[in-house]
DNA sequence: ACTCTAAACAATAACGATTCCGGATTAGAG
DNA sequence: CTCTAATCCGGAATCGTTATTGTTTAGAGT
């Protein structure tokens, strides 16, 4: 069984061709945010992924940022992984996996190994039509627990 | 194969038993809480169980119920289901379970059936200790796609 | 029952992530 | 090169939740 890998280039060509398609004008700062989305495996915050813009295009806004990952999330190019309590965080990895929440230091990685969906079963039996999920693990990395003895 | 029943007598015993163990008063406010999160399925928010109290305790606080929520949160006698766009819910229903989210009209159901968990596989191969889960649907009920048509 | 005090409470201010808004800038078609 | 609708910037607004502070009260001890 051979894994899929799917390159940082891969993705920043989706996500470049969902702007061309939906007539998106390819700004630098769209540009910017599909460069670090693509190349990001560590769950970027909003923040953080404006600081990381910054550097590039030092004038850009927050509110671009914010209104960039909206547009491809609502293409369902992107993932947000949503939180009430701490900024949602974002990867550009949208197959079906588990991620593992650190509550000590707030680290999230994936877990890639194909999980059990029960998605038409629950649909057949509830009446609901599923279009999202969320399948999360919060506990402590190895490190956290390390540092806690 | 027998499903174990609990009702909502056993939950409100098992809440009022949290406060004893731990010292805490059972004030009228908190046991008024209780008698709502015990009998509720609908995964009430903080201000429906708010008004809610304010039936049995007109001066009742919002603070003073998400002080109690919290609290019996900490205490993993109830379940917080988490959003970052609307209100917490929350639900005394602690076993796990798929909960069902319309992204209609905001209603959420679980779904009863035993769901598969890789704790122990996950724990093992990534060095995780794990102490929460989070796994959810988000989608449309058949009442929300009905009005869409 | 009465007193006493730490616990709990009510009211409201503070917080912070996200969204909204109004005026300035710019991508890219023609 | 021009033009204009799309995009952007900066800051204000929003809203659920948490923190704070002075007041009330549960319930142990008498």
């Amino acid at each position: 069984m051979k894994k899929i890998i799917r390159t940082s280039e891969d993705i920043k060509r989706t996500l470049i061709d969902k702007l061309k398609k939906n007539n998106l004008k390819l700004t630098r700062q769209r540009l910017a945010i599909v460069e670090i989305l693509s190349n990001d495996r560590s769950h970027s915050s909003a923040h953080t992924i404006f600081e990381k813009v910054r550097k590039k295009v030092p004038s850009v806004s927050l509110s671009t940022v914010y209104l960039t990952l909206n547009l491809f999330k609502g293409e369902g190019a992107i993932k947000e992984l949503e939180f009430y309590d701490r900024e949602n965080r974002y990867e550009s990895d949208v197959t079906a996996h588990l991620d593992l929440v650190c509550l000590g230091c707030g680290r999230i990685v994936n877990y890639n190994e194909p999980i059990p969906m029960l998605k038409e079963r629950v649909e057949k039996k509830t009446g609901f039509v599923m279009n999202r999920m969320r399948y999360e693990y919060y506990g402590y990395c190895k490190n956290c627990r390390r540092k806690k003895g």
